[in-house]
DNA sequence: TGCCCTTTCCTAAAAATGTTAGGCAAGCCG
DNA sequence: CGGCTTGCCTAACATTTTTAGGAAAGGGCA
């Protein structure tokens, strides 16, 4: 009987697809080692347990998320920037439903200090450069960002926006431009 | 031997403690009967199955955080009212994590229809009518609210916030002020 | 080429959860 | 006080997670 090929990495990035396929939390090692059709015993060698799966495609969600970020923010700042970023957390999610699940799991502190999250929060810092925020309004400013972002992402996933006027695009744009005029301090338009 | 009276009520309220205690995810129709010193099998003559304890619970909580809701703002407009609504989600997830947790789980289209979720829409609109806003803006703004309460709540639960200065409240207060500002088409103070 | 050794994948088994079917008896109602 | 409903039980099976130990695939080396 050939052998499957099976490697830590090919595990996880099936799981990542297993995950936006039927739901972050419907992943399961039974259900890893049916899609590459092979006991559920052999995964054992390439990851830990159950959890550690979860941890690698978390890891690997904010490593995407983050590529895709510093990408957007290349060359651009303030609103720009601002609009840029937020959008790939929009974006990824909506084209990775699973994977962005994956990217809240709460980590424990020392995996979370050596993920990709630490690029976030630099990105995140960097966008508000172009906005003239002193500590600890910067501070305030990361938090309020993170918590637009991550809760309306979580409500669109959710479907919360959906077979309503106006589409989630317009809100999402209006939305976008009273943070930035917030953030500089000036009435919205 | 003594019955240990069970009922579907006594049974969802028991869960949402335990949802509390461990974790919304870590409720399960096994702990519950734990809880009641009584066999797994006997629950499901009060339970149609585990799915269905967990979407009850999600209404009991939608339910107290609704009537809470409703409390905090008697007699109040304006930024009172929106500080007030935005303090009840708050507080309730630190009091109730397990509960809050349950509070976003995903409800089929008829089941959220009948649900308190229908009040909590009510309310907010209700507190935006402290600011004038016209339709489509309205509705841009209950989004907006939503994913803040939400997004804040659920990063500040997640230990997000903690351990790193400025603390929690100031920036929520930070985030209240800039809303109002916002809502109200002026530049914060 | 042929042998060895590492690694991969397997079988087997135990524990936990979810779920269904059918039985006995508790305790209300007449 | 006897009957009937209903509450809780036993029994059984499926699924998932996890560990222990075995067999063979296939690369490295003579």
């Amino acid at each position: 009987m050939p052998r499957a090929g099976l490697t830590t990495d090919r595990l996880v990035r099936a799981g990542a697809e297993l995950a936006d396929e039927v739901g972050f939390d419907q992943v399961t090692v039974s259900a890893l080692a049916r899609r590459f059709d092979v006991k559920v015993a052999s995964l054992y060698s390439h990851l830990e347990n159950s959890q550690d799966l979860k941890t690698r495609i978390a890891l690997l969600a904010l490593e995407e998320l983050a590529d895709r970020a510093a990408d957007a923010l290349a060359g651009r700042a303030g609103r720009d920037a601002l609009a840029a970023f937020a959008d790939v957390y929009r974006d990824y999610a909506r084209e990775h439903p699973g994977r962005y699940a994956a990217a809240r799991l709460r980590l424990d502190p020392e995996t979370a200090a050596a993920s990709a999250g630490v690029r976030h929060a630099q990105m995140m810092r960097a966008v508000l450069r172009g906005y003239d925020l002193t500590e600890p309004e910067q501070t305030h400013a990361v938090r309020l960002l993170g918590s637009v972002f991550h809760g309306y992402v979580s409500l669109e996933l959710a479907g919360g926006f959906s077979h309503s006027a106006p589409d989630s695009q317009e809100t999402w744009e209006w939305i976008l431009d009273r943070l930035d005029a917030l953030l500089r301090g000036r009435p919205a338009t």
